[in-house]
RNA sequence: CGGAAUGUAGCGCAGCUUGGUAGCGCACCGUGUUCGGGACGCGGGGGGCGCAGGUUCAAAUCCUGUCAUUCCGACCA
């Protein structure tokens, strides 16, 4: 390709919506611009990057015994109601109507359909197991779209549903899906890491998460992780051992104290003149629109997913000062937040952490302001009768498995795993005739992997000051010839025939042909991130040229056909 | 949806307070000098100021409404 006509577009300066480095540089290089909120064209050299994230991934899928197919974007509404996520789905999915005011929405995924596909093209036993995938754009009407590819509402998408006849083949689906993973994001050139997670809305049981780990805002979530062990969770779902905590109060007898204007847990260690660790917390929650009290020791936070599977609820948030008030009046109570307690609701939903199992003589709030109740134990509440774990992680806590101190990272999630089980096909009836000519639910599995978002992981992970810096399995085009002078007979003459050759040879490679100053050829070369450049410079009198790789590599002075073989070797072993 | 802010040329911005008919940098076109890390000079082209009303002799500037975008909080590949 030559320069001159190779459709680009580079700014100086950054765009001003951009918060992440990603952004920033997928504006400024000319690889997309923003059609409307997080929506994105994606220009020539962004596509060729996907087509290659694309092709590794179909690849890696068709090697791993699953086949090809492509479902529609728009899909009915009778489907979802069926499976019965039209009504729990959310706002995310983009609802729309036909000239009949027939219901429809754009795919957010493709459960429902695919589940139809294999209820109608999978009759008997012998056709399974069996694993379905397409690439494909999806649409979810998010409610804050940011981070440019990270988060946009329309992006592309590998989707794989797996359909067998018992546990055992889907588990083996399962980690051979969780292998072919590892090697796509290992081929793109990107370290992950396999993580426990919660399933959300997709649904079923197990599921992990392919996180690149990054430690800046793109990572949208926090991975608990153990260098002793493979313990690796997303923060939605890991568990840790805690260390010691003193967890009795110490009081010489139960009474209700005042406690004036304790508001928060700081305040109220405060005025005791206690640690957190004696005071039992108390959050209202509102989920699926019915109050829930959660109950926690008062130094850790509640995890809301955690939470939310406790109830299980679809939705779930804090109530609000006024909802509280409320609720307490419903209750016969006359209590603001900070002073609310399980005492006395016991028709409200409560949900206690595992950490108040252990507490004792402790400090807790009784539904009146002003007051707590101070040696206070858990036999005094005898609505609290189970325990579940809705803790948030932290750093310093313990593996669950080794019992090693656990770190905290940041993570972006650019794919998934999930066990779903019968989630689908028992609702939708989809069913095959077994061996027993009985007619049983599939077992599916579904495998996601974010297209563009991997794209956009791979510049948060590999890029400098200059710019992007592409891993040669990904790069929209290899390498860059730049010469210097195009006016220059030789230089240009020398410029034409390595990119011949190279063309030959079945490298992508661009030819600056323009009439630039060297600096800006530079610049520009830096910023789109070609892995390799050869420059053809004055040396070329004495028939040498400059090599450079993108990570920094330099050789001010060696021979072209030195460089042409040494692209050749290297593009062709990572490609092979 | 709650809180904050912004919409002026492809991009980044100034001009609005104190209304007088739109400007700067980058990019683009022409031209000359320059030529290994985003050169400089000269000369050009492009917008009527998100949209719709209103006030006024006159509106990018004031008023009303509306739409869009961005940021902060609750969601997820």
């Amino acid at each position: 390709m030559k320069m001159s006509k190779l459709f680009v577009q580079t700014l100086r300066e950054n765009p001003s919506d951009a918060e992440v480095v990603s952004h920033k540089l997928l504006v400024r290089a000319g690889f997309i611009r923003k059609l409307t909120s997080g929506v994105y064209n994606y220009l020539p050299l962004m596509w060729r990057v996907l087509k290659k994230i694309e092709n590794i991934t179909r690849e890696e899928m068709d090697r791993a015994g699953a086949q090809e197919l492509l479902m529609p974007f728009v899909q009915p509404q009778e489907l979802w109601e069926e499976s019965g996520r039209w009504g729990v789905y959310g706002a995310e999915l983009m609802r729309l109507k036909d000239r009949h005011e027939r219901g429809m929405c754009l795919g957010p995924t493709h459960e429902e359909v695919i589940t139809s596909i294999a209820r109608d093209g999978l009759k008997s036993y012998k056709q399974l197991p069996v694993n379905l995938y397409q690439i494909q754009s999806k649409f979810r009407d998010e409610i804050r779209p940011r981070f440019g590819l990270l988060r946009g509402r329309e992006f592309i998408m590998k989707d794989a549903y797996s359909f067998a006849t018992n546990e055992e083949d889907l588990m083996k689906e399962y980690q051979n899906m969780a292998q072919a993973y590892k090697r796509i994001f290992k081929r793109c050139g990107l370290d992950t890491k396999m993580v426990q997670s919660d399933s959300g809305a997709i649904g079923g049981k197990i599921s992990h998460e392919f996180m690149v780990i990054t430690d800046t805002d793109a990572g949208e979530n926090d991975v608990f992780y153990c260098d002793s062990c493979d313990y690796a969770a997303n923060s939605n779902h890991a568990i840790s051992k805690l260390p010691a905590a003193v967890v009795d109060g110490g009081f010489n007898k139960k009474e209700v104290i005042d406690t004036p204007n304790t508001h928060s847990i700081d305040e109220l260690a405060a005025f005791l003149k206690v640690p957190e660790t004696v005071i039992l917390k108390s959050i209202l929650y509102i989920a699926d629109s019915k109050p829930v009290l959660a109950l926690i020791r008062a130094d850790k936070q509640v995890e809301e997913t955690k939470l939310m599977n406790a109830v299980g609820a679809n939705e779930i948030r804090i109530a609000t000062a006024g909802e509280i008030e409320e609720i307490m009046r419903e209750h016969g109570f006359d209590a603001v937040a900070g002073f609310i307690g399980p005492k006395g609701l016991n028709d409200i939903n409560i949900i206690a952490d595992k950490t108040v199992y252990d507490m004792k003589n402790f400090v807790v709030g009784i539904n009146q302001t002003d007051k707590h109740l101070v040696g206070a134990s858990l036999s005094d509440f005898p609505n609290i009768d189970k325990y579940y774990d809705i803790r948030l992680c932290e750093a310093g806590d313990f593996c669950p498995q080794c019992g090693k101190p656990l770190k905290v990272t940041r993570g972006i999630e650019v794919g998934n795993i999930f066990q779903l089980g019968t989630k689908y096909s028992e609702p939708m009836n989809a069913v095959y005739t077994d061996v027993d000519g009985k007619n049983k639910p599939f077992i599916m599995g579904c495998y996601g992997i974010g297209i563009s978002r991997t794209a956009a992981a791979a510049v948060e992970a590999h890029h400098d000051e200059h710019g992007i810096a592409w891993p040669v399995a990904i790069a929209p085009y290899h390498v860059v010839i730049v010469p210097v002078n195009i006016n220059d007979e030789l230089q240009i003459q020398t410029a034409n025939r390595l990119y011949e050759e190279l063309q030959r040879a079945g490298i992508e490679v661009v030819l600056d042909d323009r009439d630039e100053r060297a600096g800006v050829k530079f610049k520009d070369a830096d910023l789109i991130g070609f892995p390799y450049r050869i420059t053809v410079g004055k040396t070329i009198t004495e028939g040498l040229v400059e090599f450079k790789t993108r990570q920094g590599e330099v050789m001010d002075k060696i021979s072209p056909q030195d460089a042409v073989y040494r692209i050749i070797a290297e593009v062709n072993k990572i490609l092979a």
